[in-house]
Parts: C-alpha cells; structure tokens; sequence
DNA sequence: TGCAAACATGACGTAAACGTCATGTTCATG
DNA sequence: CATGAACATGACGTTTACGTCATGTTTGCA
C-alpha cells in the first residue's frame, strides 16, 4: 500500500503521514528500491490509534511513549512492567480527566436547569 | 487592583492577563487617566473560569464564545434562549468527550490487566 | 526628592502540528 | 512512449497561547 491510499483508508493527509513517519510515530514505510514508500495494513490501525488519543487530548509526543503499547508484543519482563507503569500513569491521568469532565457537566446542567426555571418563571405571567 | 495582584490572585501571568484583554476574553480595566489599569473582583473570578475551560480542553476562541454564560446577567429573552442553546451544545459535546474517556479507561485497564496476568504466568514458572 | 519596583506598549521569539508551494522523480494508462 | 496523476523532499507559511526583551512611564517608600 502506498502513502495516497493509507491516508485515505485513515483518513489523514498523506502530509500527516510524512509527519508522523519524521517523528517517529509510524514506523517508515519499506522503500524498494525505488523510491516510494510501502505500508502495511497495520500501519493505518496505528494511525487511527493515534487519531483516537489524540482526540483525549495527548499530544504527538505524549502519543509517542505509549502508542508502541498497543502495537508491540513487547517480550521480556523488564519491558512488560516499564509497559505496566506507563499504562497505570495514564489511568490515573484519564481518572482526573474525567472526574474534571464530569464536574463540568454538572455545572452546566445546573446552569441550563437555571436558566429553564428563568423562562418558565416569564411565561406564567 | 492593578495587573500584578490580579495576575498573582488568579495565578497567571501580567503577560496572560494582557493577552485575554488583547483579544476580549477579559473586560478592559480601567485606565484612570495615569495609563494603568484597574481591576475588580470579578476578574480574578473569570480568569479562573477561564483556566477551568481550557483544562476541559476548550480553545480561547470556544472559551469567548461562552465565557459570558458565567458573568453576565443576560437580561431578555432572546439572550436567555441563546444562552440556553448554547450551554446544551457544551452538554452535548461534555457528554461526547465523557464517553471517549471512558472507553479509554476501559482500554487501558483491560491492557493493564492482560500484562498483570502475563507477569503472574512467568512468575508461576 | 530620589530611586527601585511595578506598569504600559510594541516587537520579536517559540513550540506544536501540520498546510502549502516548488521542484524533481515514478507510475500507470491510452 | 507520451503524459497526467501520484509520490519524494525541502523549505517556508500558519495558528495558538503565550514568553521574553527593550524602552519608556508611574508608584510608592525611605
């Protein structure tokens, strides 16, 4: 598979594809010779991952130090517990995000419910 | 109160403090005739809010679009109703952001769990 | 009144995450 | 084999949210 059709299937750019592949975020795509890099059908799993985090808000290179976790069998016991700690950081991270989260929610549903008692208190008279 | 005790009180920066005047996210202070600026109460209150928003991950660009919810006593109607409109369009996208966090949490727990059992495998050995 | 600390304003700098040319090569189709 | 579409690479541009300097004015205290 080439750059034009991975970005399309991953819905990206192929420019963000370029980037990503600069940055260390994709593995480089084999270049036969020729020139043009190949990609494999995982390589747009991964690219999709990376849409997904990003979308919770970690940047490229928060992205970078766990993306590898979802796509390596990491062997060896020492790389499994790094694996582990990383992992546990985030899910305390991903708990303040939400508990955040979920207080915001709760104020603007006061909010709204403030304001609805407000119209509703205009139209009785 | 002049920039320096505001910037302090709200912890940001006299720079930040600037900048959100620069671009109408906070209301101007008043210059009484020496050049400097002076502050009421409230900006402190607003310089907060505004820090909360940006945690959940709004731009300045969103938070001005909102910010006014939260300090201004909309009088009429029409204002109200848009108000209203507008906070539910936060909920909905609150709610979206919610659910995304979540499975992510999901995720993340079922990965960390798969390594703990791996790690409890290779010590059973 | 002298003077350091605080303030105002303008300009330039910065990091992230790409977008947008420009130029040259490779692919694939009539 | 000609040629338009796709690709490669490099360089410069762009937006966001300020940081950092430089220069000049104001405050507040000894």
């Amino acid at each position: 598979m080439r750059i034009g059709e991975l970005a399309e299937r991953a819905e990206v750019t192929p420019r963000t594809v370029r980037y990503y592949e600069s940055i260390g975020l994709i593995p480089a795509g084999e270049r036969e010779g020729t020139g043009q890099h190949h990609y494999p059908e995982q390589t747009i799993l991964r690219l999709r991952k990376i849409e997904q985090l990003k979308n919770l808000g970690l940047s490229l290179d928060e992205i970078r130090n766990v993306i590898e976790l979802y796509f390596s069998d990491a062997s060896g016991v020492r790389a499994k517990q790094k694996v582990l700690t990383i992992l546990r950081a985030h899910l305390e991270d991903a708990d303040k995000r939400l508990v955040a989260m979920q207080q915001f929610r709760t104020d603007l549903k006061s909010h709204i419910k403030r304001f609805e008692r407000w119209m509703a208190e205009q139209k009785r008279r």
